[in-house]
DNA sequence: GTCTATATCGGGATAGAC
DNA sequence: GTCTATCCCGATATAGAC
């Protein structure tokens, strides 16, 4: 199937996409997203009736990207630290596909923190599961005594800093090799669940 | 020393960091920031040239607020792991101080990568000190064979993550309560040297 | 230095032909 | 459905009085 061939709502939320990731709600024009999708202006009116509601499509389409499907994961009834394992993995691999989704979600949730509220209702997502089974494998004495909330913090944050805060990251510890940086990325994959389970073994 | 007695100049910055920080660059408006310095659009102007000049300052600004300062630190004959407490408990410190600074000066840079380049030239901030000190303790056999890259990155990111993701973690995993997500990053000043130190263990 | 008034322009949105 | 032309507002920037 050809870009031609997708069907023009496709293509304009497809370039609509990839400007307002890039730019955010702000930065992002109407213009250029017309040039992206290979249209006019008049036209993105035509199916989308403002920017805002372009945006909002976007926006949804992205939280879709953000939040890893834990549902598969959390239901099997694997020890928690293969969980940690698999998660973390699989997370990073996934912010690789789109590593600018991150910044954006996050930016724009810093700039509106009232839309996350109606987000959340839908996606349904909830970390109680995670906890309960934490607090389960505490008691049987596999894992030392880290609360569960700051190791759901760190898991999440260790996974999704490095995509943020990477131009400086690759600039000052990297000094500026592109390549290098990628390659870190793919060692995180063992790297940060190492990382997390040492720091959950008991003594 | 009142507002009104600290000169026009400094007032406008202190407006213009305020605005800016909270709504981006593109988000800004210079009308907001004339109101929030208690005069009109005209004298922004006057002191500075454009809205572009004065974002300029205004960022050159709030790196600093970004980069913690760590040459104080890094120059003491302290062992790696004590350096390793005070540095995440005083970062997070820092920020909490001026809580939006990270995702601002991040997300600038991100619509902006090769603004960082010039920037780092001017701060000079480098880990090359930090990174020989692991070696050496690791040759000394006080810690494990931990990548000392990771290691920066991961510290950096659990003290700056939570800030940045703030309206999703207080959303979901506080269900909304804004006090319990504050203590909850008071308690990071020691769950997130814990974490590191325990991750830092030979077996 | 500080103000009011205004120029200028870019960008979101609409009208209307095809 | 798709285009061109145009409207109109908001925002940066400037002119000029005080």
């Amino acid at each position: 199937m050809s870009e031609k061939d997708k069907g023009t709502e496709a293509r304009i939320l497809e370039a609509a996409k990839k400007v307002f990731v890039l730019k955010g709600m702000d930065g992002a024009r109407m213009q250029e997203i017309a040039d992206e999708a290979g249209i006019n202006k008049a036209l993105l009116h035509y199916y989308f009736r403002s920017k805002d509601k372009l945006f909002e499509a976007v926006f949804r389409d992205s939280m879709a990207g953000f939040f890893p499907n834990l549902l598969g994961l959390m239901m099997q009834k694997t020890p928690i630290r293969e969980k940690i394992r698999i998660f973390t993995s699989e997370y990073i691999q996934m912010i690789q596909q789109n590593p600018h989704i991150p910044m954006f979600v996050l930016h724009e949730l810093s700039l509106n923190p009232r839309r996350i509220a109606e987000m959340i209702k839908e996606t349904g997502i909830n970390p109680d599961f995670f906890i309960q089974q934490i607090m389960q494998e505490k008691k049987e004495g596999t894992l030392n005594d880290t609360d569960p909330r700051h190791l759901i913090v760190n898991m999440i944050g260790l996974c999704i800093f490095p995509f943020v805060a990477r131009p400086i990251l690759e600039s000052i510890v990297f000094g500026g090799d592109t390549q290098a940086f990628d390659r870190f990325i793919e060692e995180r994959k063992f790297t940060v669940p190492d990382f997390i389970n040492k720091a959950l073994e008991k003594k």
